[in-house]
DNA sequence: CTGTATCCCGGAGGATACTG
DNA sequence: CAGTATCCTCCGGGATACAG
């Protein structure tokens, strides 16, 4: 595992922080989807077209190291797991809908200056 | 410019699309930093030790392009410049002040667990 | 079903030198 | 002062195949 912070600053830090635990391309989706019920891993996977097993395994695993998610074996004949958020990853909650309703009130703002057209 | 998504979710997406706008490594910094008073860029650099000039220009740049912040000419003769927040970049700031909050509130828990002695 | 093991690639980030 | 121009490294993300 990474270091947090090869450096200490008091300004955007506390920003940096946060930002840093949710900066994978998929942890964005994955919380939001386990805000509302845990999931099993290809209920998961289902839900997010496009990622892989095993870029979803490390999302998952990365989201579980910050103690974010957790891992459950319901069983083991056949072989079932169920992701489900801890109670830190539910405080995060607040700031995904922070950051949703930005992309509601503003995100197209954003998009008519990106404007692409390929 | 890259394109925003390169396919339509109707979950995470709306989170992932204004973490996309803030994912670059010193753009939570930037902004934060501008949100108080209009920087010069070697002002910048001084405030955000370990970056480099070319990414700097870079990630502002980017932010430019967001239509967060602006750039403006202050004179050529000593050539000097001024960067500040466009009414769109200043949306911005509840949002990085929820990132902060969490940071405040939870950034111990995670690290806790993320614990690295290197 | 839920992974791990390889191999691969593009792009973000960085070091360094040069410029108007 | 505020950048470009090169070149380079590293790592996140992905494709594919295999395994318990």
């Amino acid at each position: 595992m990474k270091k947090h912070k090869d450096y200490d600053c008091n300004l955007g830090c506390m920003v940096e922080n946060t930002l840093e635990i949710i900066r994978g391309k998929w942890k964005g989706i994955v919380l939001t989807l386990l805000f509302d019920k845990c999931y099993r891993f290809n209920e998961l996977q289902r839900q997010m077209p496009g990622v892989t097993q095993r870029i979803l395994t490390k999302q998952l695993r990365e989201l579980e190291q910050a103690g974010l998610v957790v891992r459950e074996v319901l069983s083991l004949k056949p072989f079932a797991v169920c992701y489900s958020l801890t109670d830190l990853g539910r405080t995060l909650k607040p700031v995904m809908h922070c950051l949703k309703q930005w992309s509601l009130d503003h995100g197209h703002e954003v998009y008519a200056l990106e404007t692409v057209q390929d």
